[in-house]
DNA sequence: CAATAATCATGACAAATGTCACCTTTTTTC
DNA sequence: GAAAAAAGGTGACATTTGTCATGATTATTG
């Protein structure tokens, strides 16, 4: 099986590279740090099977997903993120991707990797408990395990890219007064205080409030 | 060869035992998050050697190390971290630890932790490229890469926990108004804007400001 | 159709943050 | 021993940040 690897994190790439190819039957083809990346080395390469984080900088890994699927249905991709959110979760399946895995999940990613191989969805067990729910839903509030929408979700990427309101706000087209509003309303869905805790909730996955 | 791994952050600590116990001479007898750990675990394991994370919450690796080589001078610990902080490098070297090791090298764990368990030091490759410049200015600037001093270094890791100017005066035993001033020369000597910026620094490594 | 949610906006205000100038006391280093 | 660096501090100031109340518009859903 020829696996390529997109992560934007240098160690968690090179540690999965190291992981997967201690599996026989795996060879991994190709690293790559961001979603450009992926399309590249998709093309050069065609690996049977991508393994890819969905948050990355600049182009997420859904949007590299769509755009890899656009040019081949067939392609078999599996999201890794330490984010468990929900929309993302959706996102994937309308694309069609062979699954989604939480990074937490370190140790299945090998028995995950070969379903998918095999043309089976796979999913992390927190998917799954959180499925029916998804699916009874559908469309409607898709929008993660802590009801953030779309846009602040956006905004949130922006933080943990160390931007400030102002700038935020003419990325987003947007007054600086609505993202203040915006990453208002986050910090309480979060329960986070400030936005430094958020970017280390993004990157960590863990709300220092609650540790402290 | 029984190891022992203590990282703060599960995905590394697990994603070390499958690459650490792929490998048929090795044993991971524990796993442990934070300093604290380390000491108890080591206690009630003995392992032959430990594999642990220099920079953690509460307690750092290299804190945890000087007590546990208090308490067995024979100790053997290779330190693991993101952060190539030559301060970091010098204290363990003083320690008496048996190496030190970059994350960035992830694949080279396997041999440097083989060559350890034989008494051997070990040292990634950036660690010997500045060894000679370490050892020629032996403890005059020992202070990092960035100049940073021992205390702004503690303040960092204090605003990497997402804590107030307030929260980590009344810790540090410090006026509000010092934090502020090591803050304020922190992010000049970083070339950091704010307390967010160099939160996502210490996890990402990277300067936000330059990459925009 | 009515209710709800999402999106975007203002203005006002308090609190937190970052900067600056300036100062003292120890340690270290030359 | 003088100079430099580290450690700690104060007060003032401008800016940023986060909160709150409040309101408008547009989709979406029951």
């Amino acid at each position: 099986m020829r696996v390529l690897v997109i992560d934007d994190d240098a160690l968690v790439s090179s540690s999965l590279k190291t992981i997967l190819e201690a599996d026989p039957d795996i060879q991994v083809v190709a690293i790559g740090n961001n979603g450009f990346d992926a399309i590249e080395l998709y093309k050069s390469h065609r690996p049977d099977i991508i393994l890819m984080d969905i948050r990355m900088d600049r182009m997420t890994g859904i949007e590299a997903a769509e755009k890899i699927i656009a040019s081949d249905p067939d392609a078999k991709i599996l999201f890794l993120t330490t984010f468990s959110d929900d929309e993302y979760i959706i996102k994937a399946l309308r694309l069609g991707s062979k699954g989604y895995i939480l990074k937490q999940r370190f140790d299945s990613i090998i028995p995950s990797l070969k379903t998918a191989y095999l043309g089976q969805n796979v999913y992390g067990e927190e998917i799954i408990g959180k499925l029916p729910s998804l699916l009874k839903e559908d469309e409607k509030a898709g929008l993660g395990n802590y009801g953030l929408t779309e846009r602040e979700l956006e905004t949130i990427s922006h933080v943990a890219e160390g931007l400030s309101n102002k700038e935020i706000s003419e990325i987003m087209y947007l007054s600086e007064g609505t993202v203040r509003n915006y990453i208002s309303t986050i910090l309480e869905k979060l329960e986070l205080r400030d936005r430094t805790q958020l970017a280390i909730f993004y990157y960590k996955g863990i709300t220092p409030t609650k540790s402290v």
